[in-house]
DNA sequence: TACACGTGGAG
DNA sequence: TCTCCAAGTGT
């Protein structure tokens, strides 16, 4: 099939040099794969090497500290993959005797691997002939045969992932997922693709009715919510802190913060001090002082969390058991990471 | 099923 | 500054 050919035939001149493309062991692809899920290379390549490196073994994965894994997860967001990272890491090692399974239909059984990571595995490591769909193959696909379907829709997910196992090279799986997946990467981008240089050009629909700008079709936006952040930072004289574990839902779980007061809108001094919050947090009359002046809007996908860190100076408090110096081995969102980095660079 | 879940880079 | 979005998954 020519779509497919005129793929790997790019993609045998034109991929990356990539470290996890030089090993079909499962463990590591299944590393880079979650990894990148969400994520640039760029931004997952050195988290791949750190992780490879200090965990060889799926074995030596599943035995860390969940806290341990977040750590060296800081940074890379979207956590949740890092803590069914490990939770599968302890079932391939304590249930699966450190196998991993071969099948698409097994490997998507793993907490953590939806349809792309188990097709990924399965076509890369077991030559199983199972197409991946991510946001390039969307990109390439839609522009190629010109679809509108919308990407994020029931109907086109199901749409897409049938088209792009018709279009598979059973022969050598891995190779046209990865080819689909780079090309659409660094040639069909989704701004200012290389339309001039296409392979593909002479039979593109996007190219010849000009909608390359308009397709993929993503239907509805994602609605902002704003949230206002206290974080209390208190400084004993015996070089104490509280720093606690954010549980239940929502962002930035398994991960540690200062002492938290959440309001619906931005408090100054005597608008927090009069909080309950703040009262049960500290009974005792306390002096405060705003360490950065102007707020910080710290953006998720969902949520602007503007953000104040109050330094608390005090002779003691109870419950500030955990020691200036050990803060940092501690996992704690970028937020808590940059002003931890501004407090000491300051002090 | 629609929505929540991080961070950083590009234009 | 603002918008988009990057190798998706869980609930």
């Amino acid at each position: 099939m020519k779509f497919s050919n005129t793929l790997i035939y790019w993609y045998l001149q034109n991929n990356r040099e990539l470290p996890w493309r030089k090993t079909k062991n499962p463990y590591f692809i299944w590393l880079s794969e979650i990894m990148l899920q969400q994520t640039r290379v760029a931004q997952g390549l050195s988290y791949y090497l750190k992780f490879t490196s200090s965990f060889p073994t799926v074995f030596d994965l599943a035995n860390a500290d969940e806290s341990t894994v977040l750590k060296m997860w800081q940074g890379l967001g979207y956590y949740s993959r890092a803590r069914n990272l490990h939770y599968s890491a302890k079932v391939i090692a304590n249930e699966l005797n450190g196998e991993f399974p071969s099948t698409y239909k097994e490997i998507i059984k793993l907490k953590g691997i939806g349809d792309y990571t188990a097709s990924a595995i399965a076509s890369i490591c077991f030559n199983e002939p199972a197409a991946v769909v991510d946001g390039n193959v969307y990109r390439v696909l839609s522009r190629y045969y010109g679809i509108n379907t919308p990407i994020n829709s029931t109907k086109g997910i199901k749409e897409f992932k049938i088209l792009a196992q018709s279009l598979i090279d059973t022969k050598q799986p891995g190779t046209f997922n990865q080819a689909i997946m780079d090309f659409g990467a660094l040639h069909c981008k989704p701004q200012n693709p290389l339309c001039d240089s296409c392979p593909l050009a002479d039979s593109c629909v996007a190219l010849e009715k000009k909608l390359t700008k308009e397709l993929p079709i993503k239907e509805k936006k994602i609605k902002i919510k704003k949230r206002f952040f206290n974080f209390m930072v208190i400084k004993t004289q015996d070089n104490k802190t509280i720093i606690e574990e954010r549980k239940g839902k929502g962002i930035w779980q398994g991960l540690y913060q200062f002492p938290l007061i959440e309001s619906n809108k931005n408090l100054n001094k005597e608008d927090l001090i009069a909080t309950d919050d703040f009262k049960n947090l500290f009974p005792d009359e306390t002096t405060i002082s705003l360490f950065n002046q102007k707020e910080i809007v710290h953006k998720l996908s969902h949520q602007h969390l503007y953000t104040q860190f109050w330094i608390v100076e005090t002779n003691k408090h109870k419950n500030a058991t955990t020691l200036w110096q050990n803060i940092q081995d501690f996992p704690v969102p970028i937020l808590i990471a940059n002003f931890l980095e501004a407090f000491d660079v300051k002090k």
